[in-house]
DNA sequence: CGCTTCACTTGACTTGTGTCAATGCGCACA
DNA sequence: TGTGCGCATTGACACAAGTCAAGTGAAGCG
């Protein structure tokens, strides 16, 4: 199954739509905005609720052509790429509300893989459709903009030369924010991706993951058991985090 | 002198604005998608020649409200953030035909600085008044688009934990080809910034900047002498740079 | 129930790159 | 034509993080 081949889950009772997409980026950012009900049904003529994905299953992969962006209803996405060593490289993870395939547009395809780290729902979006809804809906246009403009300076907290310490750091504190957003708790929550994919999204070692862990740990700052993360000092966390994530 | 206050140094010469105007990405990009001369003229409304901007004269400041996006027509731009410590961090540099201000869409503001490198001359895109003429034409909605999620791919260069070979080497050859698809040389061109700005941008140190750009040079790779730069072989750097640059 | 597997952890060692310090060198200015 | 300034270079050394290798422990399976 791919974000190609639809399988409209929600396909049988359309009263529930909106209440899924208010998880969706745009719907929410439209319902937020006061449009009226024409123009929101005009919108979720291009919503089709896809999934389940089960862990592993692959969402898009590089050169797929592109035709869709998508919202995260529920689960974890992670992005990558495999370098011509055969090496891959975590681009991001992409929790509810988060949306993916935006770099696709330049080159109308996929730049990277997409795969789900546990079980996924989407909200796919037909670009073609949705550029041309955009046109009659300045809010819509604008609301793109902004989100093609955000994740234009998402990539800081790869790219400066950080340190292990403020990397992790800034990797947990920014779960925790975003988890907090879509409702979930900000201090307690699951790593849904391994070790070893932190570790080649924040470009280092697992090893080097491990220990910076394990040193939070000895510290105080969180408590870790496997996969369930706590966040017991944030403060300290933040310091360490706030050169990456500059707020 | 800022982006906000506008000297339009070809205000008398409307002829010429179309001219001047086929190196800027937008016109280019509508010239080539064959719009009628009335949406060209619509453009060219919101399109403001500015500058000269001297050598470190700012263009715009973080924090300044967003108004525009800009395109480069000579010069170079670069813009950079100084985070807490005090520290520049270089995000980009902007060569002719480039845009910037992309990333300030988001929050309103530009979230970075932007200073002129060497004598610089702009293409000034009032936003708002172009997001309205773009709902009226879907080629320069689309371009935008393209720009944006175009942008969202180039932390790539800084992204990756790559060796301080990899990065100098992907950093020339970028440098050549942008410069090649502008019409000047690939081959031999002058380094507008200091070592020291290679250094922030690359996120290495100033020194191994020398050091790497001496190897380069002993092994035949480049000649180099103070900023001019020549490439005497491409390909051992293409090779370095292959990881990085993804092509 | 024991075996296998695989992710994770932990320790010992290596290394690329940063840091510090000294020197060189071109350029502006008096 | 000096003189000083700032950028660039070069060398010596330090250290953060990577690599290699061994060990642990939970989950899955026959």
């Amino acid at each position: 199954m791919s974000i190609h081949s639809i399988r409209n889950s929600a396909a049988a009772d359309d009263g529930d739509a909106l209440h899924f997409c208010s998880t969706c980026a745009f719907s929410s950012a439209c319902l937020s905005q006061g449009y009226d009900k024409s123009a929101l049904q005009e919108l979720h003529v291009l919503v089709e609720h896809i999934g389940p994905f089960r862990e592993n299953d692959h969402i898009f992969r590089e050169g797929d052509e592109f035709n869709a962006i998508a919202a995260v209803r529920s689960g974890t996405v992670k992005t990558y790429i495999v370098d011509s060593q055969g090496n891959e490289q975590v681009l991001g993870f992409f929790l509810p509300g988060e949306v993916i395939g935006l770099n696709a547009i330049h080159h109308a395809k996929y730049p990277c893989n997409a795969v789900a780290l546990d079980t996924v729902m989407l909200c796919r979006f037909s670009f073609p459709k949705m550029a041309l809804l955009a046109s009659k809906m300045p809010g819509l246009q604008a609301q793109l903009f902004r989100l093609l403009s955000q994740d234009i300076g998402k990539a800081a907290l790869l790219a400066g030369d950080y340190s292990a310490d403020q990397r992790m750091a800034a990797f947990l504190i920014s779960l925790s924010r975003r988890y907090a957003a879509r409702g979930f708790s900000a201090k307690r929550f699951h790593l849904t991706m391994s070790r070893t994919e932190m570790a080649n999204y924040l470009r280092l070692a697992p090893e080097t993951v491990s220990r910076v862990l394990r040193r939070f740990q000895t510290e105080g700052f969180i408590q870790v058991e496997r996969r369930e993360l706590e966040i017991t000092q944030v403060e300290p966390l933040q310091r360490l985090a706030e050169p990456v994530l500059r707020d």
